[in-house]
DNA sequence: CGCTATTGACTACAGATGTAATCAGTGCGA
DNA sequence: TCGCACTGATTACATCTGTAGTCAATAGCG
């Protein structure tokens, strides 16, 4: 459904999802911390993301607070879906098993995937 | 290291993860199975992989036989692990969390699950 | 032995993306 | 009241991506 969230627009994204509503400005802060883009670039971003309807802006005076439309939650699950099916046939044990291989579970996740299935199975 | 690989070159990638090596045509031939692409189009996307270095070439006669360079695995394991660190702030249970709460995850799935996690576990 | 079909190389071109500079309207301080 | 600072809108431009068309070399067929 709404059009695809670009690399750096994912990055305004973020920062909407951080805190919103936000004045252009506001986002620019809080982008800033992590990428070394100027004023004008954020603002280029948050119309590409208006175009795209994934943000929503309510006028306040002489400036706009911008807002997420989408939930970060349904981004993720949406792109999530869409890895899983690319690179893993879609089903999730090849991913996790993957994870696993790769030495990229901890303790501690390994704990709470146990907690998770253990809901799951009642 | 090796350069992002865009979308439909990635189809072309699976082609010859699927066989190798491969000549243009074979390859092709593979990737119009799902998309209605012409064979230069096809082409194209070789030379780009050839110019991302993460495919390869041996000439023979007057043609060439393509080969991956890297291997399937270590692309899925490199994606995976970018995506967990950009939507999941590099966790793995919550990605699994994720997966759980959107009635992914099938029956086979989770015994699946249990199964890895046991291995991990002893 | 010349022509054609095959094959890689080069060129094309529109749309997306990254990264801004500049323009234009306007409310606020001097 | 007038100009400036602030803010969104418009324009810019190089690169990447998707999707080919065209050119040039050559090997094999007739």
């Amino acid at each position: 459904m709404s059009e695809k969230i670009s690399e750096a627009e994912l990055v305004v994204m973020e920062a909407l999802w951080e805190a919103s509503p936000q004045t252009a400005n506001d986002v620019a802060d809080r982008v800033t911390a992590t990428r070394d883009w100027s004023l004008q670039t954020v603002k280029t971003l948050l119309s590409r993301l208006m175009a795209k309807d994934v943000i929503a802006a309510d006028q306040d005076g002489r400036r706009f607070l911008y807002r997420p439309v989408i939930a970060r939650d349904d981004y993720v699950a949406s792109e999530t879906g869409r890895m899983v099916s690319r690179l893993f046939g879609g089903r999730v044990s090849p991913l996790v098993a993957q994870l696993a291989s790769q030495d990229q579970l901890s303790a501690d996740d390994i704990a709470e995937l146990e907690e998770i299935l253990k809901g799951l199975k009642s």
